[in-house]
DNA sequence: ACAGTATATACTATTATTAGTATATATTTT
DNA sequence: AAAATATATACTAATAATAGTATATACTGT
């Protein structure tokens, strides 16, 4: 795969906020909609857009579809939303607000709804 | 500055071996055009347009312009770099043929031609 | 002032990317 | 088998990015 490929694709705000969701964690397409509060139709053409790529996998589980990180380039999209994360912009702050807004999501369905796939709640790292 | 205009930037093969070859130095552009092979509008366009960004500024020395990095994101251009220049991928190995031409090149102007703008040839680091 | 060299810009044509609407598929539940 | 939920795709319209040709500007040396 070339470089420029993975770059084009973080050079999207929004897909930058996917990859950032999907590296703390798989998640379905309809949890990851909710919290970037875009159509459904958007989400999954990005998401099967990246995964035509090779940066995302997904297994279906039930009617849901979970997508996966791959990070196929060793480490060169870690280490940049790794840096991203503690940057200072508006797009750098939104990667933030949107892993807090993952985590309460998470615990939501798991917890209250109890209607929450698998690979998605099995994350909560505690009580 | 937002992240995504600076990926946007990268993720042209072309930008990315321009920041490449200025992040090793300044580059007036006709060597800059020498070193990549490409008519010189598509050179200057694109410059100008990351010079608009912020990315580079440039200065005159005679009818030469000089372009040199600025990397207005702390390091975020820089450690992509220094990733990318060590990585697999055709691109990637670009970049290290672009490093050592510009060596080339330099040299050349220099000792050879005599003919090199002095912000240039101050990088010779030795004989 | 003129010719030569280096660089930039205006304008147009071409191609690629994105967004939206409607519809289709896959799975589960009743 | 029908209804409900989650996700994907086809098609079209809209917008953005790129490339190319021609021309302009800026500086230097004669």
């Amino acid at each position: 795969m070339e470089a420029s490929e993975i770059y084009k694709c973080i050079a999207d705000p929004q897909r930058l906020r996917i990859l950032n969701l999907l590296e703390a964690g798989p998640l379905c397409v309809c949890h990851m909609q909710e919290i970037l509060e875009v159509p459904q139709v958007k989400m999954s053409k990005q998401l099967s857009s990246m995964k035509q790529l090779g940066l995302l996998k997904a297994d279906r589980e039930g009617t849901w579809m979970i997508y996966k990180l791959v990070d196929p380039v060793e480490g060169l999209i870690t280490a940049n939303l790794c840096y991203l994360r503690q940057a200072a912009c508006a797009e750098c702050n939104q990667l933030q607000r949107d892993l807090t807004k993952r985590e309460k999501l998470i615990l939501k369905v798991t917890k209250i709804e109890n209607d929450c796939p698998q690979e998605v709640c099995q994350q909560i790292t505690c009580c």
